[in-house]
DNA sequence: CGTGTAAGGAATTCTGACACG
DNA sequence: CGTGTAAGGAATTCTGACACG
């Protein structure tokens, strides 16, 4: 795992990161936004990628989106990802090619 | 700055990290192999690279090293680099390069 | 709906010291 | 010298609730 993806930071530092408030970030975990491990003890850990995803959610509410609207803004962007991750998937398989 | 030298985790993960127990790596803070940034509070935040680095440290130590010769070994290793730094930009000005 | 806040408690970290070898 | 541990306190985080609009 890189460490972009890797859960380490306590919820303060994103805070100071992101600009956003331990209880806004809480209340997008709650909205299923965004999705940070947990210590034995039950403190969140969250990785850089949480704090990338978290801006883009801060510019969208900026916006006026809708926290449910933002969900699946999310899930139509992971699904298109993954058409053309097996479109290429496919493409490869019928070419006998190599990336 | 980039993930890898952004100081963002507490000690408890660093030691989870690396398998080092948050006494040996405050002991290596207080022998000058390593340096966490503190939050307003005074808790401890380290980076991917001082995990790295601690890493490394743990090799040395089962080796054993003293904390003042791993210190010196550090340092030299990094005037090392500087040299190399500084012989490359007056060769890259002798001949007008780019890199 | 999205966010602030006060409340009480629990998890985490901090420092300085003693111990051992 | 390098590390474990118990001690007391402080900083950080957690949850559930009330408030507002």
């Amino acid at each position: 795992m890189s460490y972009k993806t890797k859960k380490v930071m306590p919820i303060g530092i994103v805070s100071e990161l992101t600009g956003l408030s331990p209880r806004q970030i809480r209340y997008y975990e709650e909205r299923k936004l965004i999705f940070p491990e947990r210590s034995k003890g039950g403190t969140r850990k969250y990785s850089f990628l949480d704090v990338e995803r978290l801006v883009n959610i801060a510019e969208k509410m900026e916006d006026g989106w809708r926290t449910y609207e933002i969900r699946r803004m999310e899930k139509q962007k992971n699904q298109e990802e993954l058409r053309r991750e097996m479109l290429r998937g496919q493409l490869n398989a019928a070419f006998r090619q190599r990336t």
